[in-house]
DNA sequence: CGTGCCCTTTACACAGATTTTACACGCCGC
DNA sequence: GCGGCGTGTAAAATCTGTGTAAAGGGCACG
């Protein structure tokens, strides 16, 4: 589940926000003060940070300065809160790097969809994926299946991941060196055909959708795109 | 230089946008209706689309619908005008997958700033540059694809190599000796036809685009500029 | 200890890409 | 306009990478 942290100094909206999200799927904790952020990121860092840009300790627009001088925050989503209508705000939070800002009042519904919009933007990154699907193809990595078209066919191990691999990286071509080195995981030396043999059989057994895996001559492979 | 096109019906809002982003230093197109936009994308796609939600022939949201269903457009950050500031709207774009939205009247500065905003997050998805762009031709060197006027074309490795190496160099005459350097790898003893062998391929799978790439007697190739 | 499966390697043919060859045409200086 | 040089284009010749089959080796499992 998607986690956010809110920080808003004012208790009622902080509850209603925090209630809100979690009505909306969301895990959402909400703190008072900066400090509190600070302690929690390291500890369990969310998907995305509510920003108040009106705090009794630090200023918002501090917290995301900090926030994006951090390697491990640099990329974390951040929607400023703000109560002041004031142009002036807005773009210095903007040009900060904040993902989208919200002027107070705001309803239920505009922050739940800013939210869902930015995360959607963010790639959903924190969400582990275990399905992968690509022209009828499904690869589940928890019970290590592979449908083609809606029939599963059975992968040895080394034809399993090589898949997964390629279907991770939909439409990107991969070399045969690359593949070696994460589906295998050693360094090769000199020539082989180990790679082609197993995307023969691959092939084979996808059937028709075979196809699918494209030969990029003098590059790789791909899936996809 | 960033290109943006901005498609809003309002003759006196259009060209006032238009003036303030070149005097911002973007390159700014205005559209009155949407099918000049469409003719304008694939010929040379912009970094970033301005569009408003009323307009006469197609609706804005229909127009951020088809942009986010084609692959050459899916990842387009768009920005939505809108004059009605009733939430449904908003969150209806922002749902659609617009990267922000913004409510008339605004004022210039804001809507500078918001465009930076998307565009430096757009830009972070793809930290290293992947895509190469000039007058309708992208060159993706990841998936190892080219788009001529939104079509795909499907080159072979040296020819897509001789192409990526000119458009590196977009507006510079390179040699045959320099492209033989970069594109073979080695030293050419003699003279030889091979460069011009394959810019004659290049030029003919890339149709009317081929034009794109100029001699320069006695010296070259060179591509754009 | 035997069996079966999987992985790797070897060998070779062929499609497709690259290079060479040959020649026609257009540009440029005169 | 004329001739020479450089480039465009086509076709032939050559080369290279990939598909595929088959065989050998290793490992897990019974």
């Amino acid at each position: 589940m998607q986690k956010i942290y809110i920080i808003e100094d004012d208790d009622s909206i902080r509850d209603m926000v925090v209630y809100a999200l979690k009505s909306a799927g969301f895990e959402a904790k909400g703190f008072e003060e900066s400090h509190q952020l600070w302690a929690a990121l390291s500890a369990a860092p969310p998907s995305l940070v509510l920003l108040d840009i009106m705090l009794p300790d630090e200023d918002g627009i501090a917290i995301l300065q900090r926030l994006r001088q951090a390697d491990a925050t640099k990329n974390l989503p951040v929607i400023m809160l703000t109560a002041k209508g004031t142009e002036y705000d807005r773009i210095k939070g903007l040009d900060l790097g904040a993902d989208d800002y919200i002027t107070k009042p705001f309803s239920v519904m505009e922050l739940i969809s800013r939210i869902r919009a930015v995360l959607r933007r963010a790639g959903d990154a924190s969400e582990k994926q275990r399905e992968y699907q690509i022209d009828g193809i499904v690869l589940n990595t928890d019970k290590r299946t592979v449908l083609v078209q809606g029939r599963e066919i059975s992968l040895t191990y080394k034809e399993f991941e090589l898949l997964f691999y390629l279907m991770l990286n939909e439409g990107v071509v991969l070399t045969r060196d690359k593949l070696l080195n994460e589906v295998w995981g050693f360094d090769y030396n000199g020539e082989s055909r180990t790679v082609d043999m197993h995307i023969k059989s691959l092939r084979q057994k996808m059937g028709e959708r075979g196809n699918r895996i494209i030969t990029v001559r003098n590059v790789g492979y791909k899936i996809g795109g």
